[in-house]
DNA sequence: CATTTTTTGTTATTTTATTGACAGACTTTT
DNA sequence: AAAAGTCTGTCAATAAAATAACAAAAAATG
């Protein structure tokens, strides 16, 4: 039943049980059965059975799923609940952007903004004060951060992530266009890898 | 060799051997075999050898890759050098953030920017003006757009799909929380989940 | 210029992921 | 409360992806 080793490609489809499970709650239905839910999300029925059971049978036989369980389920399977601290490093227009999102109601907490721009620093940003970078690894260790957003340019990229694995962030919300060198043990690295999804855009339109 | 139907996971690989042969040849090295590239990108030799061989042979026995033609080749096979017109739709801080990414040096010109906002209409990003969205699918087709980047809210991102597949745009690059329904014949979709990328990073961190 | 070394392209093997099948548990119906 | 129907959990089969193995080609060496 539970944790044995799950394998990535499950963990990447669990947040979209999670999204498709919380739509369904809101629609006020309260009971799915695996085929029901592979007509709306597009796994097949067999695979969410399969994906669900690795952590536990939550389903019951002639019956289905209770959604809300279900839903809950998966949030604690994700870890939420649990609020978690995050600092933004450059605050340019992708890390305002990412401090305006509503990461806030998942438990993403932000609790601080760095950037080297002299034009940026003072800035406040949903009520956060964009604040010099040589700041950064001192309030880490304060506040106990989680996970750094990181938005700087490809120059600084290592270097700020070299600061981060010393100050104990556990991880790295990767939006630059490097392979980040940190030591797995202690720090795991999110990449979002922007230009490689628009190149895999390019690679399906070129011949048509 | 060539073409037989490549699976997406080799395709996205592409990308990042494009990334790490620009480097190289930045470098000055114009040459390298699969296994030295194997230990700076992090796949296996034998892999390399492999998803390069999907496309042609474009080693040597006894020599290895020649740096240039591979990143060229790559680049071919990518798509870069053509052309694309692009579109973003809904220009808050993301969409303005993506509009100041310098996606033009990889072929991607941005030929236009909307939204709803009347706060937001008339401001310009790098010369292009904010409109109105009503003028999307005019524009759309004046322009002969081939790939919008759809940033709006999650109310609005089917609609503004279903808009742009009758116009004709060939490619949505999804930044919504939302799994677009279109016509898989007519238009392709590559999604920026960003919540579930997050929500990935969420998991590993929980139970430490 | 023959020999040794390197390194590819390609096939074989292993591992991982997905799909299919079905017994048995529970639900619904009559 | 018995019978019929539903649907899970799990195991088996298939498919896909990654790795390993190796013959043959070219390069480097002496």
């Amino acid at each position: 039943m539970a944790n044995g080793k799950i394998s990535m490609t499950v963990i990447r489809r669990l947040p979209k049980y999670h999204r498709y499970l919380k739509d369904l709650l809101e629609k006020g239905i309260n009971r799915i059965s695996s085929k029901e839910l592979s007509e709306i999300i597009g796994f097949t029925a067999s695979q969410i059975r399969q994906d669900l059971n690795n952590f536990g049978g939550f389903g019951q036989q002639g019956y289905g799923y209770n959604v809300e369980d279900l839903y809950s389920e998966i949030g604690t399977i994700l870890g939420l609940g649990k609020p978690y601290k995050t600092v933004i490093i450059g605050a340019g227009n992708l890390g305002q952007a990412l401090a305006n999102y509503n990461f806030e109601s998942h438990g993403f907490e932000l609790v601080g903004m760095y950037d080297v721009d002299e034009a940026l620093i003072g800035k406040k940003i949903k009520g956060i004060e964009i604040k010099p970078s040589d700041r950064l690894v001192e309030d880490c260790v304060i506040h106990q951060v989680d996970i750094a957003y990181l938005c700087t340019n490809r120059e600084s990229a290592q270097n700020v992530a070299n600061a981060l694995v010393k100050c104990g962030v556990r991880a790295i919300w990767n939006f630059t266009p490097v392979d980040l060198k940190v030591p797995e043990e202690t720090t795991i690295v999110e990449d979002v890898h922007l230009i490689d999804s628009l190149l895999t855009i390019s690679y399906f339109l070129k011949d048509h």
